[in-house]
DNA sequence: TCGAAGAGTGAGTGATCAATCAGTCATGGT
DNA sequence: ACCATGACTGATTGATCACTCACTCTTCGA
């Protein structure tokens, strides 16, 4: 007659998993210090204590959130560079920027990569992290558009101002100014 | 024979200014939430304690540093529009961002603006900070250069682009990546 | 069937933080 | 000379946080 829960384990690794998929949620609220452990857990549905365990510190933990991201963000561009329907850098460098903008389209995603590069100032392993993670997109960007230096930067230049405009809202706001920043930016 | 200490007493409105200015550096390298509020006390050579007595809780505090930061910004852009040799647009912008440039090669600017931008996704106080305090910008930049919407954007992404380049330190990291990111951009 | 290895947790611990408060001392007007 | 006002601080508080530990329950190979 007892509630008979079905409780089933899962591995560590698997663990490891679900609490990266769902620490972007966690710390795309309040960011890196702003974020307690007893969140992560909750997102991930395990305690406080066992993510522990499951990483070493919250350092480590959230370079790994933001690792994670960056994967996330280098398929998404594969898909658009996959997608796009001639190899001109032009045309790449849009269905990339197409793709992304979906992706982000989470914002969780987003808010995470923002929180991750103010971390990156005071922490030196997250700066790390975030460093090669730009290092990779940059030179993947530039090898599967074959853009000039120009474009690739204009490509950045453009996701940034993305980031900002998602960060303070721009895209809800009204008024000239809001429409100035997000004009052809952020379409989904 | 006891150490004699000149004590002069400012003014509270005094006081409340060199907060501002040196609570910059305090918050700079941890952001609203990593910095507490007895480093701004020691920054501005006070006691935590009154640190409460200046603004009535951290947030407001914050806000304020973030606000008097934008003033900076602006006033540095004036400087940037008046010194400019030519009135078109291109001329004007290029002004600007220059002066823009020398203002952050301090960074403890920059990396407030970042970590506002961070803040502003979960506290509602700094967003509307920084929120009307980019609104004011964009108008301002707009209406001094005379230039189109989409000059003015790419006027935004560049310095969007300027802050993910020194957070993340790329401009003393070596790489064609680095190169590509920062060619152009933040010159002093 | 048993036992070792691993998954998972409740209950802490010491440290730290924002905010409070009661009080000391300086200053300037009268 | 006095005192009211305002500048400023030390000590404290209750809450919260990262991290630990002792422990239980599952799983699975031999």
């Amino acid at each position: 007659m007892k509630t008979e829960q079905r409780r089933t384990l899962s591995t560590a690794e698997e663990r490891r998993g679900t609490v990266l998929r769902t620490a972007i949620g966690a710390f795309a609220a309040r960011g890196y210090f702003g974020t307690t452990t007893a969140e992560v857990g909750k997102a991930a549905g395990i305690s406080q204590a066992y993510v522990f365990r499951l990483f070493p510190n919250k350092e480590s933990l959230f370079a790994a959130v933001v690792e994670h991201c960056f994967a996330r963000i280098r398929e998404s561009l594969e898909r658009g560079a996959a997608g796009a329907e001639s190899s001109s850098a032009e045309v790449v460098l849009a269905a990339m920027g197409d793709e992304y903008a979906r992706l982000i389209s989470d914002n969780d995603l987003l808010m995470v990569q923002i929180h991750a590069q103010a971390a990156a100032a005071s922490e030196v392993v997250i700066r790390d992290v975030v460093r090669t993670g730009y290092a990779r997109l940059v030179e993947y960007v530039r090898g599967a558009s074959g853009g000039t230096d120009a474009q690739v930067q204009e490509f950045f230049a453009r996701g940034a101002l993305c980031h900002l405009v998602s960060a303070i809202g721009a895209h809800e706001a009204d008024g000239p100014w809001a429409r100035t920043l997000t004009t052809g930016i952020r379409h989904h």
